[in-house]
DNA sequence: TATAGATTGTGTTATTTTGTTATAAGGCGA
DNA sequence: TCGCCTTATAACAAAATAACACAATCTATA
């Protein structure tokens, strides 16, 4: 067996059984238990197992996400749970985007991966369907993220309002990834916090 | 069994059983007792149990207590970060405030021993000082905390622009709060998402 | 074929875990 | 309160495991 093939199913093998002794990945894959260490050990980098005396166990994402706070996917920059933006991949994993803005560029980017992808309604911070929100830009309400600020809301009258209030334009999940696409296109390319 | 994954269960056991015997978890899990008292002496620091002689008890108060999300000071409620209202009072203590709604009550109150109040910009999370803050009330938008529902903006301007959006009244800090008694003496006495 | 790089195993040392023994302390009946 | 039994704690030794260094093996490429 391929190094890179028993590394895949060791891990695949630690997120089934959740915990796993050292000894036994040994004896099952046939090599010593020095190489399942050095197996495990880009693993535990990656910050989704951890080891114990003995053995390894598979790390919740919530542990995960607790301990790891990651940048985001796309700009590197730090993110609160208001803004962010996740996306759930077909390989099970899980990205997450500072803002909307991020997170439809990625989309746009990686399109057929995504299986799902959330966000936060920003009045109420329901978790909400990217998918089935609706996105406000050009807005004079400035959260200090990514520019083009792209805000999003579960229902559209709300966006609506929004936009009545403190102006902007209203856009369903697919024209928002257009516009912001164009936009960025248009010459503002950078991200952070610019005018 | 590992060493990590016998701790968890033990944990878990003691929780469900309330009360369990050294004896018995060494007989289960196949350890001396002397393994058993070191797999407790975590727990034990954590505040979730407590030893009696020759067995431990799960303490249900006890782990509250570290972890407690302590209520509302005016309603009891529990509260989010995001629309809490802080007040600091003369002696050094603080108060929390699931809202502005219970928060403008408690300053009514109280008001001689607050020295701070602060509070959070409904849109952008700032920080605030709450007599600097102007407050929106009779809005459309429902965040399902208490009635009649007071939300809080750093600047005045962007809380009428709410307003435009989606209806209500603007009010500076003293009017807030007296308009809120009234509302209060007027019929609406219940606090939580009365309509 | 020769060579560089990656991968793996082995032996050694350091660390962690566990059980045993000895000693101290708590519970309980007389 | 005293004495006896049970339980808790501490210290030590043994076993299991991790980490490291180095050598051997394998793979790809010129």
């Amino acid at each position: 067996m391929l190094p890179l093939e028993r590394k895949k199913r060791i891990r695949s093998l630690i997120e089934k059984e959740r915990h796993i002794k050292i000894a036994e990945l040994s004896n099952r894959f046939g090599v010593s238990e020095m190489t399942i260490h050095r197996d495990l050990k880009p693993l535990l980098e990656e910050g989704c197992i951890a080891k114990t005396f003995g053995g390894v166990a598979w790390k919740q994402d919530g542990q995960e996400a607790n301990t790891k706070v990651q940048g985001c996917v796309y700009c590197g920059r730090g993110y609160s749970e208001r803004l962010a933006y996740r996306l759930i991949l077909s390989n099970n994993r899980m990205e997450t985007a500072c803002c909307a803005h991020c997170g439809l560029l990625r989309h746009s980017q990686i399109g057929g991966e995504v299986m799902q992808a959330i966000c936060s309604d920003f009045l109420t911070h329901t978790t909400i369907s990217a998918p089935l929100s609706w996105f406000v830009m050009d807005t004079s309400v400035h959260m200090g993220c990514c520019h083009p600020q792209v805000l999003t809301f579960e229902w559209k009258e709300y966006a609506e309002k929004f936009v009545k209030g403190f102006g902007g334009h209203v856009y369903s999940f697919e024209v928002a990834k257009t516009v912001l696409v164009q936009k960025m296109n248009g010459g503002q390319n950078n991200c952070h916090s610019q005018k």
